[in-house]
DNA sequence: GTCTATACCTAGATAGAC
DNA sequence: GTCTATCTAGGTATAGAC
């Protein structure tokens, strides 16, 4: 039975594996990386997983999960609609490292193989689904403008942070990332205060 | 003198790289890839570049210039500043492929190396200082609302177009990216609508 | 400039001992 | 379960002929 501090040789394969996974993507990742990372020899990699593409699976769907639920969190909370939104643009995050999920699009290893990229799906898709619930709680509130179509905010909201990480990356410094969220927040500060009866109905 | 039909071995090099880095990525390009796809053999590609890297690098360079082009014809024409920023959200692309430049931001051997990442730091920047440009143009015309910041804005513009490839490539379909670019479009329409005294001076 | 041959290393995986 | 040895293919680069 693993305890938390000695996990047994399983689990500490598939931590090494997401964690190459988030920093080098998997092309450049190696099963000698991985087992170097956790300490494992081949033999032991190769008795728990059929080789490098079952082991990213594994690796993934622990990323992918570890993030849904820290968004769950974050977004399922109590509390007004339009400031759960803005709670997600504005988590702490390290721009330079990247989405720990959404970098893996980069990979055609990754997209090209669906249990590979099912993961990503989900989590990309639930985020969303959160954020369309948040702004739909808003405009039911009064808290936003009831024209704007919900689920297009939300992957709005959801590519400019996606995007954000790029742009930090391309420059090498957090602050573009910081730009783009302020411009985010600015923009649905703007449909927030707007009069929801700016439109005449015909 | 090279003519346009039928380049010598190293502009059909370049091109070649170019096509495989969009697609596939630095890690996931080998010299041979670049080599089958130019028709060009081991000795010619060392010939004309001391390694992948040089190659690499020149065909980076080239993205990066034929992107900034596109661009700047884009987003430096005449007409409403607000305009040219709708159109550039507008702008025909194939999502599930991906930006050309930006998907190279998750390539650690791409931006870990200056020559190789400087090309897309500089198009990624332009861009944006082309859409703040056009923001700018926009709020002087008080087509815009004075209040927000441009250079923010368009930090989140480029990154929504960013952030859409991702989508569209975690989920497989255009239709993520443009989701995405619709609700920015709504998002900027909103901004562009409200008075612009709105706020009080003082 | 381009070709072929060669070299060396790593990726990825298998086999069998313990 | 983990270890070491081994294997094949491919990545990356060099050498020298033409």
């Amino acid at each position: 039975m693993p305890r938390a501090n000695d996990r047994d040789g399983r689990e500490r394969l598939i931590e090494a594996a997401a964690q190459e996974l988030w920093a080098n993507g998997y092309a450049a990742t190696s099963p000698a990386d991985i087992q170097r990372v956790a300490r494992a020899g081949q033999g032991s990699m190769y008795h728990h997983f059929a080789g490098k593409a079952e082991l990213a699976r594994a690796a993934i769907e622990r990323l992918a999960r570890d993030l849904d639920q820290e968004l769950a969190t974050a977004l399922d909370s109590e509390g007004p609609g339009l400031d759960r939104v803005l709670a997600y643009l504005e988590r702490e995050r390290d721009p330079l490292r990247g989405c720990r999920v959404g970098r893996l699009t980069a990979d055609p290893d990754v997209i090209g193989q669906d249990l590979l990229r099912a993961p990503i799906t989900d989590t990309l898709g639930r985020l969303q689904t959160r954020l369309a619930g948040a702004l739909a709680d808003a405009q039911q509130a009064g808290e936003l403008d009831p024209s704007l179509d919900c689920a297009a905010i939300a992957a709005t909201v959801a590519a400019v942070v996606q995007g954000g990480y790029v742009l930090a990356r391309a420059e090498q410094d957090p602050a573009a990332f910081h730009q783009a969220i302020k411009g985010a927040c600015s923009l649905l500060a703007i449909a927030a205060v707007t009069p929801t009866n700016r439109r005449p109905k015909r």
